[in-house]
DNA sequence: CATAACTGTAACAAATTTAATTACATTAAA
DNA sequence: TTTAATGTAATTAAATTTGTTACAGTTATG
């Protein structure tokens, strides 16, 4: 279990706190207090998803993406994908076993339904509204 | 991100395929594929929930602590306790930062409600429904 | 009552995953 | 042309998870 989906948070509050501005990995890195590389490998994923804009060489920065209220937590959630919510085994079960034979199909479908319901949970809050608490 | 729930939830189907009877660490191992030191492991915190009961010596076992009826996913989730669904970061956020002040806290909240929705959706499933598919 | 077949648990080792670090190429403003 | 950024690869370090070994304790059974 990694943190990653606190990370992305972390980011995207920050950026909104100061609309228009472009913001350093190293200013964000202080504030999280991790080393900026893993802010800016963190920012590669949420920019693909379009959370975030960059912009290279003196003066670069990061910014949002789009509008805040129209970023949902569940946008986040989805972006980082941190793995099933359920968590993961890694063995194999054994296949000569009735229930062995089924039971990761069965978990999946379940993992699949917990998901859902994390991300309509998640999809109720924008970035807008979880950032204003910082204001 | 761990296996604690799958492998709970391997444990608890198979003690329901046979009511009744005792089951061995060893069987259930080789059901789950993996080592029966493990399995000893994770019962033991089942157990510490009531889900399931054990008997040492010859002729020892495991079976399950109550009626599947009476057993919902939620309960099982909440033995497991497999840390936050959203995941847990390390760092130690800058407090002379208005975002790194706070944010821990926001984020908790938050993991709180999302437990409460994960758990919800459990509920509504029971070790027996669950279990009745490998049947 | 001795043995065999289990559970219970501690201690340690191996494997995997996560986070941190270093290094440097690339970009663009000043 | 220098400076201050991003972009990214490669490596190391740390933490976590899983596996293993060993053995003490328990109880049915011949």
């Amino acid at each position: 279990m990694n943190g990653q989906f606190q990370i992305a948070m972390h980011i995207l509050t920050l950026l909104d706190q100061e609309p228009g501005e472009l913001i350093s990995s190293e200013y964000i890195a202080g504030s999280i207090n991790i080393n900026p590389v893993l802010v800016r490998k963190e920012i590669k994923n949420l920019r693909n998803y379009g959370l975030i804009t960059s912009k290279e060489g003196q003066a670069g920065g990061y910014s949002l993406g789009r509008s805040p209220e129209k970023i949902t937590l569940g946008d986040v959630y989805k972006a980082v994908n941190n793995g099933p919510a359920l968590g993961q085994a890694k063995n194999l079960p054994n296949p000569d076993c009735p229930v062995g034979r089924q039971i990761n199909q069965h978990l999946n479908t379940l993992a699949d339904d917990v998901q859902l319901a994390i991300i309509n949970q998640l999809n109720s809050i924008t970035l807008a509204a979880f950032s204003l608490k910082f204001k």
